[in-house]
RNA sequence: GCCAGAGUAGCUCAGGGGUAGAGCAGAGGACUCAUAAGCCUUUGGUCGGGGGUUCAAAUCCCUCCUCUGGCACCA
């Protein structure tokens, strides 16, 4: 057995129902794991639920439930999501879940052991009325606090904390001698711009029970509880070491229980890829990699950054009403819709714009009339003219559909998953182009031209077989459906199987039918 | 305020000393296999303002304006 690639998406903090944000850092994910497979990589891809926390415990007692069974319905929603997206994930990791809670406590012990954990007085504001500890942001110009905190009152508490500071020095010269860790480059260089700029602090990893008990217990103090941190990061690394994995055991060796011996153990730390968003990057490229090393683990090899939505130019919120419900999209439009928009949208790294008109004239020009019309008039003409038959292999377009597959696969290897899809578009182009030039409905009126019209048949035919296969990691439902229509069994998974040629004479073609049905629009109303 | 970055066609953006580019949108045309889709042709810009360097500036320099991102817990 051999390591896998490993990848994950940020676990998504149960404070409300999932929303494009959510669904959005999923669906790049997903292609980037279903890519690497597809070029023949065994891929790890894990997603999960953050639970813990106070929002969690305050939101169950304003519905008088226990937090676990507030958890459990709101976690569920997130593995809805994660199934209505089609997301490919090897596992769902749930914060509250015992497998976890044993490895963060076991990380814990070792740090404490080592004297990277140490006990100390917090000093700060804090409101009673809100339960939270207050910064200098929130207070007003002139000293003040809103009276939106209530009363608010200097409070002296013992705390735990994490030795962070000291390795400020050697997180600075890691990331500087690794460019590709942090990406893209400006969001690395964000990293160190405040690493240059700002002294690290020492972390607060814990809260008092009294006032936060739903969290995992601080397993040298029974008068704390885990704060954020350590609970919610190490997500990624417990996942590997509850499973066995060797490289994540090890460095906890006398602190987790042996594992039991059972079906062989993957192999996936360290993570090959951490998709995250922009908002939670200095955790990810600061406190985790310190972490980390101070517990002797290997670091993750990246820490890719990807942007934020907005809709119509605006900053989407709930009070204003402009939000985009994942949900409700795929339910009208259908799952690869959606998958293709976010995608062809929006590159990883920039923040976009959502518009309702540009989900629209992406749908009908680039699915419906670009990609969808192709295969079917491509596999109407091959039915109608040939009763779905396949023509013996002819390679007139394979130097196009060649170029475009090299392309594609270089470009996958770099997650420039936007760009990819422009490549495999110029394709689809192409292969249209190339009925017009050839016109294959004037050649079936030609008896003369009988061979012929089976070359180009052929061509197209490939062509959409082709296509399918470099659409897997992307829109896998369609490239399923082209497969399906062109009466191939399986499903398109193998990058390797877009050279051309794949499509035997004599094969029987499956049943034509729109990929995309086009959707006219709502009768306009005339003034 | 500080640190980055950006202002180029109606829109989204590429180009980074030598005759202004692409996609979409708009206009026109020939066709008819197909989801009235597709294909071909095409209109459109004093490259944010001003100054400078140069034979030559969208490109390099200075300056001003505007916008965006980041500056320690919202995907």
């Amino acid at each position: 057995m051999s390591k896998q690639f490993y990848i994950t998406t940020a676990i998504d903090y149960l404070n409300g129902p999932p929303h494009l944000g959510h669904a959005y850092e999923k669906v790049i994910t997903d292609v980037i794991a279903r890519a690497r497979r597809s070029l023949g990589r065994e891929v790890f891809f894990l997603t999960g639920t953050d639970e813990h926390g106070q929002k969690v415990q305050q939101a169950a007692q304003a519905e008088g439930t226990r937090p676990q069974v507030y958890a459990d319905r709101l976690a569920a929603q997130y593995q809805a999501l994660a199934a209505k997206l089609h997301l490919s994930n090897n596992d769902f990791v749930r914060t509250t879940q015992p497998r976890h809670q044993a490895v963060v406590q076991a990380m814990l012990r070792k740090l404490h052991d080592r004297g990277d954990i140490y006990k100390a007085p917090y000093q700060g504001f804090y409101s009673t009325k809100e339960e939270t500890f207050l910064t200098g942001k929130d207070r007003r110009p002139d000293g003040t606090w809103d009276p939106f905190w209530g009363e608010v009152a200097e409070v002296v508490e013992e705390n735990w904390f994490f030795r962070m500071s000291r390795y400020q020095q050697w997180l600075t010269d890691y990331i500087q001698a690794d460019p590709s860790f942090v990406q893209p480059d400006y969001r690395r260089n964000e990293v160190l711009g405040f690493l240059r700029a700002e002294k690290l602090e020492d972390l607060c990893i814990s809260r008092p029970v009294g006032r936060l008990n739903w969290g995992i217990p601080i397993p040298f103090d029974p008068g704390y509880v885990n704060y954020v941190w350590f609970d919610a990061l190490t997500n990624y690394y417990s996942v590997p070491a509850a499973l066995g994995d060797p490289a994540a055991v090890q460095p906890l060796a006398g602190y987790l229980p042996p594992p039991a011996s059972g079906p062989a153990a993957p192999e996936l730390w360290p993570a090959d890829i951490h998709v995250i968003g922009k908002d939670i990057l200095k955790f990810h490229a600061v406190y985790w990699p310190i972490m980390l090393q101070a517990t002797g683990a290997p670091l993750p090899k990246q820490v890719l950054v990807h942007g934020w939505w907005q809709k119509d130019g605006q900053k989407m919120s709930k009070s204003t009403g402009n939000v985009v419900d994942p949900l409700a999209v795929i339910d009208e439009w259908g799952v690869d819709a959606f998958r293709f928009y976010v995608l062809r949208e929006l590159d990883i790294g920039p923040d976009g714009n959502w518009t309702d008109a540009g989900f629209q004239a992406r749908y009908s020009a680039e699915l419906a009339n670009g990609l969808g019309n192709l295969v079917n008039r491509s596999l109407a003409m091959l039915k109608r003219y040939r009763g779905g038959v396949v023509p013996a292999r002819h390679d007139e377009l394979a130097p196009d559909a060649g170029k475009v597959v090299a392309e594609v696969q270089a470009l996958l290897e770099k997650n420039h998953l936007q760009a990819a899809l422009v490549g495999v578009w110029s394709l689809v182009t192409r292969a249209n182009q190339y009925v017009d030039h050839t016109a294959p409905f004037k050649l079936a009126k030609d008896p003369a031209q009988a061979k012929r019209l089976d070359e180009v048949l052929y061509n197209l035919a490939e062509t959409c077989r082709v296509l399918a296969v470099l659409l897997w990691p992307f829109l896998p439902n369609t490239a399923a459906r082209i497969f399906a229509q062109l009466g191939l069994s399986g499903a398109p998974d193998q990058f390797s199987a877009a050279a051309w040629g794949g499509l035997p004479a004599g094969h029987a073609l499956g049943e034509p039918a729109p990929l995309f049905p086009r959707k006219d629009p709502p009768a306009a109303a005339k003034p």
